[in-house]
DNA sequence: CGAGGCCTTGACCGCGGTCAATGCCCGTGG
DNA sequence: CCACGGGCATTGACCGCGGTCAAGGCCTCG
């Protein structure tokens, strides 16, 4: 159950069985359904979360009701509403499991908790966010000023997983693109 | 010199002085033209700087020659190339000052020392770090299915510094659009 | 005083959004 | 097991936003 976990912390610091374990058990597994919403907008995010199997989903609904996708998170990843769950505000986003999944959760107050005890894990936390960051301003920048067919190419080629594996809704909402436009981009390649 | 530096410090953790004056000594300050050039696309980053007085600008020249700007940093913030910095890999991305600027600059190896043996420090980069993190995001969400006019009103509202005094050709690169769009929107409010 | 860069404005037009019709896939219940 | 229904993908017609290109004026700096 903790396997993915462990392979996580072992491929970023040096860890041994004890000070692992101490982190292994303030996760605690849950189970999901397909599309099955995990945060509310609106409501104050608690957890972290830990893809074991399956992949979550963070989005928001703008003001004109369109869906606009922020991330997806497989196995091996971490993901939740970052912004709520750092200054305790009402999330702007939803969490979605998109397909069935198995997920790890940690509260924000064992979250912290292990980061200001466990050194390694405040370095792999200091990682996570340093990676999420780059990625992050990779996409800002990845987007700026390309039309749609650039914006298609550029996903093939730094994230082939999501275009095979998400449903082209979802994948355009990503792109910034409608499904429509997605669709025609596609069939021609 | 280290006044905007010690303020920094101070709103965000508890510091003593003799701690802030280790840190402190590891900044040196330099002066800047307008438009000079800190760090070219390819090189690899070194530094982390501190704006004293004037202003920073992160921005990449895409394939088709176009400019897109990623981040506006004014008095009293921190910027510099972070991806080409934590990776030390060539950077994608331009350091430049748009004013005649006084910055505060740290080595990697300073910092990252700083970051390792003063909590505080640490601690103040992880926020550093989430703050980056969630501003990136939220553009990511705010730009996302915007037309023009309202990623204008976006920045009037969320930004309104970079409108007033940044040129309406930086304005435009960071939007994503063209001046001659800028322009015209300006016009009609 | 000249030159170069930026802002503004106009004319044009192509990319991609909207709307709607159709067909497919899949989950659900009788 | 099959019939139904809802959601998604696909495709066509239309058209408006915003990009491109170019011209003209202004400001700054050498």
């Amino acid at each position: 159950m903790y396997k993915e976990l462990e392979k996580y912390f072992k491929d970023r610091t040096e860890i041994d069985e004890e000070t692992f374990s101490k982190i292994s058990e303030c996760f605690t597994p849950i189970k999901t359904k397909i599309s099955q919403i995990i945060l509310q907008k609106g409501e104050v995010c608690k957890k972290y979360y830990f893809v074991n199997k399956g992949c979550l989903r963070l989005f928001t609904i703008n003001n004109d009701g369109n869906e606009g996708t922020r991330y997806f998170a497989f196995e091996g990843a971490f993901g939740t509403a970052l912004p709520s769950l750092i200054e305790q505000t009402p999330a702007f986003e939803y969490i979605q499991t998109v397909e069935k999944s198995e997920l790890l959760e940690i509260s924000r107050e064992d979250f912290y908790k292990l980061v200001d005890t466990i050194p390694q894990f405040a370095f792999v936390y200091r990682q996570i966010l340093e990676v999420s960051f780059i990625s992050a301003q990779k996409r800002i920048y990845g987007f700026q000023g390309l039309n749609a067919l650039e914006k298609v190419k550029w996903l093939k080629q730094y994230n082939p997983k999501i275009l095979t594996r998400i449903s082209n809704k979802m994948v355009a909402s990503f792109l910034g693109i409608t499904p429509s436009t997605l669709s025609r981009i596609k069939s021609q390649l």
